[in-house]
DNA sequence: TAAATTTTGTGACGATTATCACAGGTAAAA
DNA sequence: TTTTACCTGTGATAATCGTCACAAAATTTA
């Protein structure tokens, strides 16, 4: 048996919540560690969403496909947990497609066991509970950008409050994610710097 | 007492989840009626937001304020559960204002005496976590209406997906929550009938 | 009902952004 | 290294949207 002490997802959880070792032992148990290669896919859309993912390194580029056109919705770095909780929890099929942004490897949960789970655990649910929070705080801050700011404004705020993204990401795929073209994207760039 | 099984806010929670009578009377508890009339304040920009509301009749409108400009970023109607998650989550300050948009009465829960109940009961806990679920989708489909569609576009999704917020919400605040100016808003309107 | 307040419509204009087209760069694959 | 594929920068132009100003309409208050 490996370490989980020794993994990110280890600590993510640790960190959110107090919790036994029987239970994390539990959680372990229900997670399938996977590696996906750059460009691979975890969801496609039309598909229905069984699991959730813990991005152990990596990332996931979470997208709808428009009239052909891919839109950014999201990006998972490691230490983030994702999926489509509306296909998830209704068993309906995906709007949004999940892809590997570089070589990833992720600890996928698979739903029914998670449930389970929930039931024989109030810790286990607990730490559901505050995951959720979690996401949902991220959520209302993200779409806050879009409501209170201008496109440059948005950019802005990536410089200050998640540089890493603009790192990690090419401004091709990250201008669909602040709703504004690649080539204002450039122009943006260019001129705030 | 009154009879709760009467009201709104019983018939929302036993729709998300199996609960039993004691739990549900343990909710009901810790939960106070309030009412407000339109254009009074629930929760102050600045204020630490100590509550999680339940409307039963009414709605909330939630904004923040950008320069002296009022940005409305939801609002709430009967049968929906708001709160400043952020705010309550960490005890800081809240960077939204929650007023009445119209006489409005809703239910309090008390944060403290809430999370105690978590630890009290897993049904209880349970039903925190389906809660934020439902949140949580609702946010995302929210948010992608920015992502993915122009303005003309996202008040048609309003026309064919949520009618009922055209009809009591005014041009006026409604045209901060599509993130379009007035005019705007008014001329798409014009153009789509 | 009348007055006051708020909300909505509309024209004019300027600013911002999207789109198209293409060149130059950069990175990955052969 | 060379080829290929993808990414980025940039000009030109059109479309969209925001802002300002003010009138008309609707709603609220007196």
């Amino acid at each position: 048996m490996t370490d989980n002490s020794k993994t990110l997802l280890y600590r993510k959880i640790t960190d959110l919540t107090e919790i036994s070792v029987s239970s994390l032992d539990k959680l372990f148990e229900i997670a399938t560690k996977r590696q996906y290669k750059k460009g691979e896919t975890i969801l496609k859309q039309g598909q229905i969403c069984k699991t959730i993912a813990f991005v152990e390194s990596g990332y996931l580029r979470i997208f709808i496909d428009k009239d052909g056109t891919e839109i950014n919705t999201d990006f998972s770095f490691e230490g983030s947990f994702t999926t489509n909780l509306k296909s998830l929890r209704s068993a309906s099929s995906s709007d949004t497609t999940i892809q590997a942004g570089e070589n990833t490897t992720i600890y996928e949960f698979d739903k029914d066991r998670l449930l389970e789970l929930y039931n024989l655990s109030a810790e286990i649910e607990s730490f559901g509970r505050k995951l959720l929070e979690q996401l949902l705080i991220a959520q209302e801050e993200h779409i806050n950008l879009f409501k209170i700011y201008s496109p440059t404004e948005r950019y802005q705020y990536l410089q200050n409050n998640k540089p890493e993204i603009l790192q990690r990401i090419s401004l091709s795929q990250l201008s669909s994610y602040l709703g504004i073209a690649r080539e204002t994207l450039s122009r943006i760039r260019k001129n705030k710097e």
